[in-house]
DNA sequence: CTGAAAGCGCTAACAC
DNA sequence: GTGTTAGCGCTTTCAG
């Protein structure tokens, strides 16, 4: 592959007038531009972003941390990421952490070591106090996932508001056995979910009762599962369900189902994201909408301006219910 | 941030000895290299990769292109690759192509520049053509989808033979009306699968109805559907329906669900590829799995062996079929 | 308007 | 064993 120099040669011009076409420095005569131009058609050059970056000491690559990719509730995230990101010229690199410290510390050091400019977490297993030594020195936004005490800037939903909608909405439908199957309470949008949970109950006067309320290790399909399978085994078994994520509200679909019960006939259901399999089941699940494309890019817009060296003030975007069949009497 | 310079300044070494410390070569007294890694610490010095891999002309990071992150087909074989290129002291960079020219373009560039060693494909709608040139200076490997005249690398499985012993299981339980929900035949897999159905038609001699052969322009759940309403329009129903992907099963197994009609007792259905969804549907998916896994591991390990200059040969692996409620009646 | 040259951070010959 | 130094490919002063 050939190089600067070579460019040079070839066009009989120095590799600062090559650098010149190369960045669109207007002080070019057309002539000496038309044989630069030639002259890198010619060889077939490509500049190397080793040396530029080297040089500039930036790299234009964006890093975007993933507990997984397989929960699809990141897809649309990304695209909004990607877009933006694209649309300032710079690229992202999508890291599945798998939450394993091990990994995170790979690509934390890619942004040490100057192979990436920045990044945005949305793994709520993340090592905190390490992202926040991290962002001394280097731009990061938090993605949906928070810590309310660091400063790292985020963008996310209320999540209490969300959770509180949710469960209002079942007991306007007349629910008041309404079970909760959350996640890992160290997380902070569980605390906050079951939090709105809470108060919905509350102000309609109705009981809370820990029975109805499971913590799954996980957001898989099984889990799920599983927690549906332990509430219906409970004394007085629930007529609803609102689940903090739709993959955990399809397990729980399935369980139902293969108990011999209805939904929503004999129990409700709620999921949370909005998930494209979300529409694909049978019946339907009503969930919670983020705005998933345009958290991305407010993300994405948010590292980039604090890579510019601005300051960056954290944004809390709107939700929206979606009613559909599973809760549709 | 410190460089090497002012470490080893700091230690009262010379650089050299300083790389030599942090690349462990051996000819280094014990108690030099004590000083220099107490001045990496005090002054809390990373190396920049940006030099190294500058002076090293390699990058260690690979790139892997997907035509979309939302496909949970790649999950487990990203899994794969990621976990065979971290034990070999290589990263990876997940490039969500969402099969547009010009993002494929951005991550050719990447390899082009040096910022990333080498390429594994995933993307069917890659453009050929440019893999091809791209291949003649840079490693490459096709993993899944793969041309077969180029001579680009490739690991992946009998389409043909799979999709023949999917057909085959419906015909074995007594089916003589199969319909085939495939991609569009531009892609290499959709023609093999076809032809695999075909095959197995053939063999027991069925008929070829043109009319249950439905081709789609996407694999999502949505086209799945769409395809089904046509096939459930035709003169003579099918009694049962090959899907070339999940997701388009899962779709069609919606639609037959929404006309009334029940799986598997009025129509059977066999997916591809065993997604997680796919045993959370209503009745759970028969599917062909491929060993994505280890797919993954093994394109992972031709590309770094591709990497280092060794020749690498075309791999195919097994495929399974799981049996499971769609087709037990 | 263009060229010469320094230097980004690092590694590896080559000396000593 | 350790230091000196050239150079990876590029951008950007500074002269001219």
């Amino acid at each position: 592959m050939a190089n600067i120099q070579q460019v040079a040669q070839k066009a009989g011009v120095s590799v600062a007038t090559v650098s010149r076409v190369l960045n669109n420095h207007a002080t070019v005569t057309p002539k000496t531009r038309l044989k630069v131009e030639q002259a890198i058609n010619e060889l077939n050059y490509e500049p190397s972003m080793l040396g530029r970056n080297l040089r500039n000491s930036e790299s234009r690559l964006l890093l975007v941390l993933i507990p997984s990719i397989s929960n699809p509730f990141y897809t649309e995230i990304i695209d909004g990421i990607e877009d933006t990101a694209i649309k300032n010229n710079y690229n992202i690199l999508l890291c599945d952490t798998d939450s394993n410290p091990q990994r995170e510390n790979i690509y934390f050091n890619l942004v040490k070591n100057k192979l990436a400019d920045g990044i945005i977490s949305m793994d709520p297993a993340v090592d905190m106090q390490k992202l926040i030594d991290l962002a001394e020195h280097h731009p990061i936004i938090q993605c949906s996932e928070y810590d309310e005490n660091s400063c790292i800037p985020y963008v996310t939903i209320d999540n209490e508001l969300a959770a509180y909608h949710a469960v209002k909405h079942l007991i306007k439908l007349g629910h008041e056995k309404i079970a909760l199957i959350n996640s890992d309470e160290k997380f902070l949008y569980a605390r906050q979910r079951r939090q709105g949970y809470e108060r919905a109950l509350s102000e309609f006067n109705l009981p809370i009762n820990k029975e109805w309320i499971y913590n799954t290790t996980q957001l898989e399909f099984e889990f799920g599962q599983q927690a549906m399978k332990k509430l219906l085994q409970s004394d007085e078994k629930p007529s609803a369900v609102f689940a903090v994520s739709d993959t955990l509200a399809i397990g729980a679909l399935k369980e139902i189902n293969s108990h011999g019960l209805l939904v929503p006939d004999d129990i409700s259901v709620v999921g949370f994201d909005k998930i494209s399999f979300s529409s694909m089941t049978n019946p339907t699940l009503t969930t919670v909408s983020q705005p998933m494309y345009r958290m991305g890019c407010t993300a994405a817009s948010m590292l980039i301006d604090s890579i510019q060296g601005n300051k960056v003030e954290s944004i809390v975007l709107n939700h929206e219910l979606v009613i559909r069949e599973s809760t549709m009497g």
